[in-house]
DNA sequence: GTAATTAGGTTACATTTTGTTAGTAAGTAT
DNA sequence: ATACTTACTAACAAAATGTAACCTAATTAC
């Protein structure tokens, strides 16, 4: 792997949503704070990675995790923060391009 | 893994986009047609993995290759299809974002 | 009291995907 | 004949992913 000239932060940006699974768990989310076992079963990804994927995300500060102790067994509820939020248009321009132009084969 | 209820033309729109390199080679190719080895240099990515995903934006429609046999060596060179260039705000839109809410550690 | 259930994970391990290095083919330049 | 170039490919180690089983703590069913 060789130096690049690109610009850091877009590197970093696109390392981020370029890693599998990302997209599809911050679509989800813009439909509002949800629960780790609503988002498990509105996407094809197991718990161990979906696990991982928030972790990630929240450290990147793009999800925010709020745990709930009051009811048992615990609820965990996760939501986009302001910068995740930012990535809306993005997401919905992936959504709109993709049913221009992904044919099913 | 599960059954999801996602529309499965965007879950693979996220597929292809969610991939590693594919977004960089995408944006590369914004400005311009370009040879194998320019993309290699510009972005931190080694040969092997460019030609393969190079084959897979082929394959998707994304990207047309065109092979000139005239000079030798031969030169090979790369291009947005339609398809492809329809991505443009999408990958501009993940720049845009990057600087912005991006910090660099 | 014992067993089963639920939420949100974690561990262990097989399979895939990446990264790295070396090598190939066809045609030039020396 | 030897070295050099471009655009790859083969071989193999390292990292990421998929799959299944298990864990903790509280709650309910029997």
């Amino acid at each position: 792997m060789k130096q690049s000239s690109l610009c850091p932060k877009f590197e970093k940006g696109m390392q981020l949503l370029g890693k599998r699974w990302t997209g599809l768990i911050l679509y989800q989310l813009l439909s509002g704070p949800q629960r780790f076992c609503a988002i498990e079963e509105a996407l094809p990804i197991s718990g161990r990675l979906l696990s991982e994927r928030l972790k990630d995300l929240e450290k990147e500060g793009l999800v925010h995790r709020h745990v709930y102790t009051d009811s048992a067994p615990v609820r965990v509820e996760y939501s986009l923060t302001e910068k995740g939020l930012a990535l809306e248009p993005v997401i919905l321009g992936i959504e709109k391009w993709s049913q221009a132009w992904i044919e099913l084969t």
